[in-house]
DNA sequence: GACCTGCTGCGGTCTG
């Protein structure tokens, strides 16, 4: 049976008049697998390869064909954005219209006159956000099996974001709390483009049978790539963005295009530089930012402008268009700096040659140092080239970075704890640990670390939660005020604002999302600190003045860089043949420095003494890694600094030289790996966590202990071959 | 050496 003829009629109509020649490959797969099974499904294809159509087109005819006893909701769908879903439910709202299947978007821009007369009657779509799902169980706990009794589906669009965040977690947890309230499984449908471990997102969707997860892929109609990395000499003062702007200017005036700058100030700065252009030659503007510290409005004026194409447009942006809202087809994706992940290079240039015939363009620019005597070695292996040069290949090999996924979240945890008392007004510890633990998504919670954590969330510093006479676990007076405020159903963390203060006196504000600890350099409003304390109380940094000299290597959020990633860079500025044929001579010329002053500096070794105490060492592995050896090495007294696969170290005479204290670590000695005057208190739910419960946390997430001896047994060995 | 995401219920005022 040809997968249209498994279709409803009414979808059937729809499919018509869209005058659509064939269904895509990833449609027939789709409609093949729901129709014909009873299994979850993932359905992975490239951007704008019909995904959405593929999961709904089946099930919408299920949902069509089924006669249904009482009222509830049919599907429920649910994305992390609410543009998303706003989108979504337009495009839906077309295919429904006939098989008269109401659709209902629910987050919080839609008014709550239309919440509650879906609350009346529920039925048909409802498409959803995490937090406003947190938000019925919380607020309506009691109404949950009347409104999803009936759920066929549940989709989960963009899963790859959900993976291992805390989001991911929170979702995962919220949909086993449904299925433990209706009494009975729930069929999962997630929808990606990118995935770096198709496994990893099977288990996701269904931890208790993850091969039963039908995958199904479609890589037809990925386009023709063009791309170009072009290499910048930083100059005097602003020379190179000056350059690159003249370059943008050129080549993307007249059409729809992305430019991706790495940062808000970069978007600020390109964007004035682009307008700027525009002015000088009298032309119209088409240069615009967008970035989440600019108003919804703006943002959404110029989300329009791009996807109704009538005049050429460009936005300079953050991640903020990097994903979801169909903003329509883009000549031309720019990157300026290397990126953080390849799996949202991906993303981005995902937006680019979508239309049949069209290649997608991706053009990356990189600012090295001008190089000299005093220059750090970091310039000195053009290590920015050297990354977008990996990821760029890695990229082409189809390959993208999977999800960390050992995380306690134990922040998480706490406000799963909280919710479940809200939802059932109270609750037993043992029927607490079953639904979150044992069935739902904190499965490597021992009962142990689950009964301290209630304890620190009972004690009287904390006031999260009380014991009943009766054994219920119920709010305290704290939890009942978190409770109570809206701000409560989301699970992450909007970044805490410390002050920074030197010589008694208030330099500004700096967002807090990484470990800062005394003795880490970092750089704020255009100078080098250095740490002397952190008051997390007081939510003070006082720092003092940095020694001039080596640019300090710290500030803002440390990217998470894959190991394979780390891997691929070695394998790059070791092998002498390999030439890249998409650099410009500029970009070809660092390229051969780069190999030259690694093989002068390493020549085969993989750690170097620089001098009295100082050395460089080549670790060879991503950033979770490559830290975790940093704070062995901190807490034993080494000044440490990290790079992408790099340390440089420092010692004094007080303690061993390096590869001493290497060797102990190779042969399996415990090292301390936890700063205890770190900020641990990095999400949401920590500041109501033990000393102990926050580094259990921290030690789960941020560092990997258990690969520390091979680490240093590698950088030890007389000569360590990094696998290309 | 970074970015992004989300939010209820109720009471007040205004409009037709």
């Amino acid at each position: 049976m040809l997968a249209y003829d498994k279709l409803a009629w009414p979808v059937q109509k729809w499919i018509r008049s869209q005058g659509w020649a064939d269904l895509r490959d990833i449609q027939t797969q789709a409609i093949h697998a729901i129709k014909d099974s009873h299994d979850d499904v993932l359905i992975a294809a490239s951007t704008a390869a019909g995904k959405t159509e593929a999961a709904f087109l089946p099930l919408i005819s299920e949902v069509y064909e089924t006669e249904k006893e009482g009222e509830g909701f049919d599907l429920l769908y649910i994305a992390p954005l609410k543009a998303l879903i706003s989108d979504q439910a337009s495009r839906l709202e077309a295919i429904c219209q006939e098989a008269e299947i109401p659709v209902v978007p629910w987050h919080g821009d839609i008014s709550s006159s239309v919440k509650i007369r879906a609350r009346k009657h529920p039925s048909g779509i409802l498409m959803i956000t995490p937090e406003s799902l947190e938000a019925m169980f919380m607020r309506n706990g009691g109404d949950i099996p009347r409104l999803f009794h009936s759920v066929r589906a549940a989709i989960l669009d963009e899963v790859h974001t959900m993976l291992d965040s805390e989001r991911g977690i929170q979702l995962q947890s919220l949909l086993s709390r449904l299925e433990i309230a209706i009494q009975r499984p729930i069929r999962r449908v997630g929808i990606s483009a990118t995935l770096g471990d198709m496994k990893q997102a099977c288990r996701y969707l269904q931890p208790d049978n993850p091969e039963n997860v039908q995958i199904l892929k479609s890589d037809r109609g990925s386009p023709e790539l063009r791309l170009q990395l072009r290499g910048y000499v930083r100059g005097d003062k602003d020379a190179a963005e000056k350059n690159i702007s003249q370059h943008l200017f050129m080549h993307l005036r007249g059409s729809n295009n992305l430019i991706f700058a790495g940062s808000r100030q970069n978007v600020e700065i390109y964007a004035d530089k682009l307008r700027r252009l525009c002015e000088k030659q009298n032309l119209p503007q088409e240069f615009y930012p967008h970035h989440a510290s600019l108003s919804r409005d703006h943002r959404f004026a110029l989300e329009r402008r791009l996807k109704q194409s009538q005049l050429p447009t460009t936005a300079i942006c953050t991640s903020t268009l990097e994903l979801g809202v169909d903003i329509g087809d883009v000549n031309c994706v720019a990157q300026i700096g290397a990126p953080f992940s390849v799996a949202s290079l991906r993303q981005r240039l995902g937006r680019s040659g979508r239309r049949a015939g069209q290649a997608a363009i991706l053009r990356q620019y990189v600012i090295e140092d001008e190089l000299d005597s005093q220059s750090n070695f970091s310039s000195q292996l053009r290590l920015g080239l050297i990354r977008s040069i990996a990821m760029i290949d890695l990229l082409l090999e189809k390959w993208c970075e999977p999800a960390h996924s050992d995380a306690l979240h134990l922040s998480t945890l706490v406000h799963q704890i909280l919710s479940v008392i809200v939802e059932k007004g109270g609750i037993d510890k043992r029927r607490l640990y079953f639904i979150l633990c044992k069935r739902g998504s904190f499965r490597q919670i021992s009962t142990a670390v689950f009964s301290d954590l209630l304890r620190a969330m009972a004690c009287s510093e904390s006031q999260l939660i009380e014991h009943a006479d009766n054994g219920l676990l119920l709010l305290g007076a704290q939890g009942e005020s978190l409770v109570s405020h809206y701000s409560f159903y989301a699970v992450f963390q909007t970044p805490e604002e410390y002050r920074i203060v030197s010589d008694s006196k208030t330099l500004g504000t700096l967002p807090i999302n990484n470990m800062i600890a005394p003795e880490m350099m970092l750089i704020f409003s255009g100078r080098r600190w250095l740490v002397k304390e952190v008051d997390d109380q007081r939510k003070t940094i006082v720092v003092i003045p940095s020694n001039a000299g080596k640019p300090p290597k710290f500030g803002g959020d440390i990217g998470n860089i894959h190991d394979i990633v780390a891997e691929r860079m070695f394998s790059i500025l070791e092998q002498p043949d390999y030439q890249p044929i998409y650099l410009d001579s500029i970009a070809a010329n660092f390229l051969q420095e780069a190999r030259s002053n690694f093989a002068q500096i390493f020549a085969n070794a993989r750690i170097v003494e620089m001098g009295d105490h100082y050395w460089i060492v080549a670790t060879c592995c991503g950033t979770i890694k490559t830290t975790t050896l940093a704070f062995a090495l901190r807490n034993q007294g080494y000044h440490v600094e990290i790079y992408d696969g790099f340390l440089e170290v420092k010692g004094n005479d007080k303690i061993s030289p390096l590869p001493d204290f290497l060797r102990e670590i190779a042969d399996g000695n415990p090292c301390n790996l936890m700063i205890s005057d770190a900020n641990l208190n990095r999400e949401k739910f920590h500041p109501y966590l033990t000393e102990k419960l926050l580094e259990m946390d921290a030690l789960s997430s941020r560092v990997d202990e258990k690969s520390l001896p091979a680490i240093a047994q590698s950088i030890l060995s007389d000569r360590a071959i990094v696998k290309a």
